[in-house]
DNA sequence: AGCACGCCGACT
DNA sequence: GTCGGCGTGCTC
């Protein structure tokens, strides 16, 4: 027989299909295989076995191995991975990689064992003690501990006994030893939540209305608090019971340890969590308990969507707004759009969910494409927290040029007085933005890229947040010698400096991306918060996100503005979702909960819209934005992105592919809305000088972005490399 | 992705 | 005369 078999290069010029022959009758579409290629042994993927080769049959190879029994890839997720190759322009390589634990590669990580000894024989005790040695009570006390306790694994009882007993016993052929599978799981001690909830009303409709829908989409728009997490485990709880499977997924691996102490408490060793902070033993074992159906939930963030389920019954997408569902690295994938193409593949139900949906998936509710349920209220019937809007500029005319408004203080020091605990956020990490000269104003910058230096006051030196450069912190400006050097913009490192200042008792704990590096960092922090370890919360975006501590009744956002002024499109739903999102962390249980919001435009009407909690006056003048200026979701973004380290080369590049892209733009004029040539935002990243085609072009045109895609491709060469992006994420 | 093959400049 | 530069092409 023959297999087809795309090896494991993510190389434009492999990406193709190689023949190899092979006899072992395990072999089949979805395997993982070692192959011969050229010089080198590599892995690959086989993708079809057939019994006619297309190539003569003197020039194929033999497949070298099988690389495990259970094919990796099912008939869906094969097919799948093509989808992703074709829609994401990457390479079928590439594509596989989603697929798989990474340390499945290259054979890193394999399956743990542990030997188990038990008495081959305990039948005759006495005729077994009797043989032995006399002075052996060592090698006796094993026999008798086996006798009462049974299979016990073999370093426990060389642990107890010593090595030598235990040895010498085996060799004797007393004990019987097996090895079985050791299962790595992750997040051991995370507890029980209760067990039965009753729904409300509103909970029940919407489980109702989701059953009962014959869309494939279904969505929650739920305020925080509504109690949406609950509808979810029944959904998963229906799709158990007809012997489905579920894929459960949320916004960023912080909340996935909350949401697994649920789906343990009701489904058990069912469910399995997949991303990337948990080990690579870890990982490996989850992957597989899930495709082999051992366990039949997935839990996790984006890439859990790429689980090995089979016979899905349902796909849920919590806070689905969340920019981390779009992928910022080849291959670019929208993670609601993977769930489609699985919720078509099984006939399973996909669930979004969000207290503030982008525009684009409410505009699809809207037009009937999506089935939609509306949660309103709060389970608890408690009104969302207040939200006060404090005009920084008053308080700088007033002389106050700290990051905390006094209104702020005094809520704070009120909130601390109760014993209560109060969340601080602000989307900057570091201690300040940039680092400036006094006298000549120069701003230290990063080498390598076209951004100002954070500087990081607790290991004193300069880093650029783009490409992860670290320099020595300067102590006289590099221009002009001079040794007043300013900060500007404050960082959550400095906010935590001057909360101390201000109220030197309060216990202060720090969630960044500095402060969450190690294992499990993030669960370490949100579960000491929780404990009322601490009384004040500092973060970034890490802090907005569906955690829910019972005694914080205090928020303040430091900056709105810094989101709103964001060129991009996207700013307004960013900054109205960030804000819901934040606030909704404030007063929780009994207590009524207070959000201070500082602003320096405070008649910004999407913070008066986002503050009234008014999704829909918001929704419907930034959906009539997008209309009128021919933004997503009315048209897609494609940009063309040409990077190259030696800037001649990419101006080159950019000129012809400009030119040669004039031809698609003249063809389909009517269907751009936008075409043009410019320097990227960030000039230089990581060495390299980037520009950028741009277009905007009516939806539903991927033809159109396929002709692109083909147009530029071939400029990918040599110390040129050339993007193409759809409606990415960032477009620095 | 590697590795080999192949055609032009600096050296013994 | 040769050694070696990396541009182009191939791997079932």
């Amino acid at each position: 027989m023959f297999a087809d078999v795309i090896v494991d290069i993510a190389h434009s010029d492999t990406d193709k299909i190689f023949e190899y022959s092979f006899e072992d009758s395990r072999i089949v579409a979805g395997s993982r295989v070692l192959v011969p290629f050229g010089k080198k042994t590599l892995e690959g993927i086989v993708v079809g076995v057939k019994e006619f080769p297309v190539l003569e049959k003197e020039k194929i190879k033999p497949v070298i191995a099988l690389l495990e029994e259970t094919p990796a890839f099912s008939e869906e997720t094969l097919a799948l991975s093509k989808y992703v190759a074709d829609t994401c322009y990457v390479s079928r390589a590439l594509s596989f990689r989603l697929f798989l634990p990474s340390e499945m590669r290259k054979g890193k990580v394999r399956e743990q064992f542990v030997s188990y000894a038990s008495l081959k024989d305990d039948e005759n005790l006495d005729e077994i003690l009797s043989s032995l040695n006399k002075t052996a009570y060592r090698q006796k006390d094993v026999i008798l501990y086996l006798c009462d306790n049974g299979k016990t694994s073999l370093s426990v009882l060389n642990e107890k006994f010593g090595v030598s007993a235990v040895k010498s016993l085996r060799e004797k052929g007393y004990l019987s030893v097996t090895e079985e599978k050791r299962l790595r799981s992750p997040y051991k001690d995370l507890g029980d939540t209760d067990k039965t909830v009753a729904l409300t009303g509103a909970q029940i409709n919407a489980v109702n209305s989701v059953r009962n829908t014959d869309k494939d989409v279904t969505l929650i728009f739920g305020v925080t608090g509504s109690g949406k997490t609950e509808i979810y485990l029944r959904l998963i709880s229906d799709a158990i019971k007809e012997n489905k499977t579920a894929i459960m997924l949320v916004p960023e691996i912080a909340l996935t340890p909350q949401m697994l102490r649920q789906l343990r408490s009701r489904f058990g060793e069912k469910a399995a969590i997949l991303h990337s902070g948990l080990s690579a033993g870890e990982r490996y074992d989850e992957w597989w308990r899930l495709r082999t159906g051992e366990a039949k939930i997935a839990i996790g963030a984006r890439s859990a969507i790429f689980a090995p389920l089979e016979n899905l019954g349902v796909v849920i997408i919590d806070e689905e707004h969340d920019g981390s569902y779009i992928s910022e690295s080849a291959p670019r994938y929208d993670t609601i759009d993977i769930a489609l193409y699985r919720a078509k593949y099984n006939h399973a139900k996909v669930i979004l969910g969000s207290a503030t949906p982008s525009v684009g998936s409410y505009l699809k509710a809207m037009n009937g494409e999506y089935n939609l349920v509306e949660l309103p209220e709060r389970i608890n019937k408690k009104p969302l927290p207040d939200i006060e809007i404090v005009d920084m500029r008053r308080e700088i005319r007033r002389g106050n040029n700290s990051p905390f408004s006094s209104a702020l203080v005094s809520e704070i020091k009120e909130c601390l007085a109760k014993k209560n605990q109060a969340i601080i956020f602000l989307n900057q990490r570091g201690y300040s933005k940039t680092v400036i000269c006094t006298e000549c104003g120069h701003v230290q910058k990063c080498s390598n890229c076209d951004v100002s230096l954070t500087y990081h006051k607790e290991d004193d030196s300069l880093l650029c947040h783009y490409c992860g450069a670290k320099y020595k912190m300067i102590t006289a400006c590099t221009e002009c010698g001079s040794r007043f050097i300013k900060y500007g913009g404050v960082g959550t490192e400095r906010v935590v400096a001057e909360l101390n200042k201000i109220f030197p008792e309060a216990r202060i704990l720090r969630m960044d991306r500095d402060t969450t590096q190690t294992k499990e960092g993030h669960f370490k922090i949100l579960s000491s918060f929780a404990a009322r370890e601490g009384d004040i919360l500092v973060g970034t975006q890490m802090v907005a996100k569906g955690h829910d501590f019972p005694y914080v009744t205090l928020v303040g956002i430091l900056d709105a503005d810094m989101s709103l002024h964001f060129s991009d499109y996207r700013s307004s739903e960013r900054t109205f979702s960030l804000i819901t999102q934040v606030s909704g962390r404030s007063g929780r249980a009994d207590m009524p909960g207070k959000v201070v919001l500082q602003t320096y435009s405070p008649d910004n009407v999407v913070l008066h819209q986002a503050i009234r909690y008014d999704y829909k006056g918001f929704y419907e003048r930034e959906i009539s934005i997008r209309k009128a200026t021919a933004f997503p979701p009315f048209t897609d973004i494609v940009r063309v992105l040409i990077q190259s380290s030696d800037d001649e080369l990419a101006i080159e590049a950019t000129k012809a592919i400009y030119g040669e892209l004039q031809r698609i733009y003249q063809n389909y004029k009517q269907n751009f809305k936008f075409f043009g040539c410019m320097k990227a935002p960030l000039k230089k990243l990581q060495g390299k000088f980037r520009y950028q085609v741009l277009m905007r072009i009516d939806v539903n045109r991927s033809d159109i972005i396929d002709d692109v895609f083909y147009t530029v491709n071939k400029y990918n060469k040599g110390n040129v490399t050339v993007y193409l992006e759809v409606n990415s994420n960032n477009l620095n």
